[in-house]
DNA sequence: TTGAAAGCGCTAACAG
DNA sequence: CTGTTAGCGCTTTCAA
C-alpha cells in the first residue's frame, strides 16, 4: 500500500499522471470515459492521494490552529469541538495548540507554527500584549478570539462582556440581591477578561443605586496550569472571614463551581442564602446542584463567525481588522432565586 | 518572508544548500566557521525551514493523532493534554480527533488518515469490532488505549477495569455498605468498559458474600454526543421509583455528578443516605460536593507508555502486539464513607 | 480533452 | 568537510 503513486495508477490506466490527478481531485472536464477508466484503476489499486505532497505542490495545509490556554477548562473543550464541526464542512482539520497562558507559547505559536504547518490562526490570547499582537508579521492569517483587547489591525470576535456582566448582576438585583459580590478575578495581574466582567458588574449596581463595595471583591489567582482548580478554598476563606454577602457573581463556572462547594460545606442554602451565578453555560453547569445560573455565549455563532473570518483571510481578504460581536444570554437554573421573587 | 528557500540562505551565505541544511538540522560534520557564517545568514534573513517540504522528504509528519469520543468528557481532554505533553518531548505535535463513538468516524479513521498525514495513531476504540481491528491495514502504527478487547496482533494500554472495580466496591463494602447498586451502564448495548467494571462489582459483592440483585443495575443510554449529560434524570427516577441502596457505583465521574444531583435533589444526604463512587478522576470530582470517590488511572504513565509503544512502531518496530496494563488507585473523598466507620 | 514537464522546498546519497 | 544532484508525490501551466 505504501508507495502508491500517482504514477502507478497512470500506469496501469494506460494514461497520464495529470489526468488521474484531475480525476482524483474532481476536476471538469474529463470524458465519462477516461473518468470510468481512471476510477477502476484507483479502486484496483486502493490509491490515496498524498496529503502531504499536495500540500506542498499548493501551498495550503488544510490545517487551522486554534490556540487556547488549556484544553481541560470546558469552555475550550465545547469552543473546540465546535469549532472543529464548522471547519470541517469547509474541508479543514483544527490543530488544537495549548498555551498554559504563557506569554512565550504565545509568542511562540505566532512565530514557529507559521512554517506552513497551518494555513491560519485562531488565537485566544492570554498574556501577550495588543501592541505585540499588533506588530506580529502577517505571515499566517490570524483571528483573535475573546475578550482580551486586540489592535484595530486584526480580525476579533467576542461577546460583550460588560452587556452581559451587566445583565447578570442587573437579574440578581432583580430577584431580590443587595449585597452582591464578585468572585474570581486574579489577585496578582488583573486579566482583561476579569476587567470587562467587573466592569459589567458596578454599572449594574450602580443603575440600581446600590454601592460598590470593595469588600466585596474576592480576588485570587487561579490554580496553576495543569492543576485541579481548588477555587473552593479561598472563596471558604472568604466566607469564614464573614464575606457580607447574599449573591456571589462569579467570574466563570469553574470558580461558581467551587463557590457551590464552599457554600454547601458551610451549609448555606443557595439560593436562598447564598445566590452563585456562573459565565460560560458548559455541561458541568447543567449537571451542578443546584444547577448553575450561567453566562452562555453562542458558542455555534462565535466558532462559524472567527472561522468564517479566517477563512476569507485564507482566500486572501487582505483589509482592515474586523470586530464582531457575537449573542450572549443569561442561563437561568436553580442557582439564582426566580425574578419574579420578589425583594428580601 | 514568504518564498524563503533554504537556496536563499546558501546564496546569501555563499555556500551549499546541503551545508544549509545540516546547519538548520543542527548536524554534525559542519565546521564551526561555517556554521557561524550560515547561521548569521539564517538571522538576518529571518529563515524558517518549510516543514512541508521537509516531510515530503523525509516521508514523516511528525504528527501522531489521538483518537476518542468526544473532547469535551473531561478524562479525554486530560489524557489529550498528557499526550501531547509526552509526545511534545519527543517532538511530536498531537492531532485531537472526535468519533463521537460512531463507527464510520473509526473506520474513517483508520482508512482515511493514513494518507501520509500522521505517522501513527492512537486509537481508543468504542464501537469498532475487534475483528475488523485485526484486519485493518498496518499501513500506519496503530496503538489502542482502553478497555475494549484488542486483537494479540496490536499494541494495547489499559488499566485493569475489573480489579478496580472490584477495590472501589470493596472498600464500600468495607465501610459498611451492604446494598450497592451498580449506576449508568448501557442499556440497549452493553459497551467492553461496562462490561468489565459490572464485572468487578459482581466479583466484590460475590466475594463478600453478598448476593447481587438485578434490581440493583440501574443502566440507560448516554445522551447523544455534543449534548448536555443529563444522568441525574434517569438516576432520578431509579430512586423514585425506591431503589433499595445504599451506595452507588457509577460508571464514570459524569455519572456520579448526575447521581450526586439526583440524590441531592431528593435530600439524600451524601454518604450517610447514600454513597456514591465515580470513575477517572477528573478535575471536578475534586470540586464536586462532597468530593467524589473515583478510579483514578495513573494518566502519566498511560500516556507515556502508549505514546512511547507507538513510537516504536514508528521507529520500525514490528513485533507482535503488546499489551499493558497501568495502575490505578482510589481517591477517597467526601462521597463514600471512611474504611473505618465499621458496620452500619 | 489529454499529456509532458517544470516546479513546490527539503533531504540524502554520492562525489569531490 | 562541502557541494551536486536526484528524488519525495502532487499540481499546474503550456503544448499537442
Amino acid at each position: 500500500m505504501r508507495g502508491l503513486r500517482l504514477q502507478d495508477v497512470a500506469d496501469k490506466a494506460g494514461v497520464s499522471v495529470s489526468t488521474v490527478s484531475n480525476v482524483v481531485r474532481d476536476r471538469p472536464h474529463v470524458s465519462a470515459k477516461m473518468r470510468h477508466k481512471v476510477q477502476t484503476a484507483i479502486d484496483e489499486l486502493g490509491y490515496r492521494p498524498n496529503r502531504v505532497a499536495r500540500q506542498l505542490a499548493t501551498g495550503r495545509t488544510g490545517f487551522i490552529a486554534l490556540a487556547f490556554m488549556q484544553i481541560t477548562n470546558p469552555y475550550f473543550a465545547e469552543l473546540g469541538q465546535m469549532m472543529s464541526r464548522v471547519a470541517e464542512r469547509a474541508g479543514y482539520r483544527v490543530l488544537f495548540e495549548e498555551t498554559g497562558a504563557s506569554l512565550e507559547a504565545e509568542r511562540e505559536l505566532l512565530t514557529d507554527l507559521d512554517s506552513s504547518l497551518v494555513d491560519g490562526i485562531l488565537l485566544q490570547p492570554s498574556a501577550i500584549s495588543q501592541r505585540e499582537l499588533a506588530r506580529t508579521r502577517t505571515d499566517v492569517p490570524l483571528v483573535l478570539l475573546g475578550e482580551a483587547s486586540a489592535p484595530l489591525t486584526l480580525d476579533h470576535v467576542m461577546i460583550d462582556n460588560v452587556a452581559a456582566a451587566r445583565e447578570i448582576t442587573a437579574d440578581l438585583i432583580a430577584a431580590g440581591c443587595r449585597r452582591i459580590a464578585f468572585v474570581g478575578h486574579e489577585e496578582t495581574a488583573l486579566s482583561e477578561t476579569s476587567r470587562q466582567r467587573l466592569l459589567g458588574y458596578q454599572e449594574a449596581l450602580q443603575a440600581a443605586g446600590l454601592g460598590v463595595d470593595p469588600a466585596r471583591l474576592v480576588a485570587f489567582d487561579a490554580a496553576p496550569v495543569g492543576t485541579v482548580p481548588s477555587a473552593h478554598l479561598p472563596i471558604g476563606r472568604a466566607l469564614d472571614r464573614g464575606l457580607d454577602a447574599d449573591a456571589l457573581v462569579c467570574r466563570d463556572d469553574l470558580v461558581a463551581f467551587g463557590a457551590i462547594r464552599a457554600a454547601q460545606e458551610r451549609g448555606l442554602r443557595i439560593p436562598a442564602d447564598l445566590a452563585i451565578t456562573g459565565w460560560d453555560n458548559t455541561w458541568a453547569s447543567a449537571l451542578a446542584f443546584p444547577g448553575l445560573t450561567t453566562v452562555s455565549p453562542n458558542l455555534a455563532t462565535l466558532a462559524s463567525t472567527a472561522f468564517g473570518l479566517l477563512a476569507e483571510r485564507i482566500d486572501g481578504y487582505a483589509g482592515a481588522g474586523r470586530h464582531v460581536v457575537t449573542s450572549h444570554s443569561i442561563v437561568r437554573r436553580e442557582s439564582s432565586p426566580p425574578p419574579a421573587a420578589g425583594g428580601e
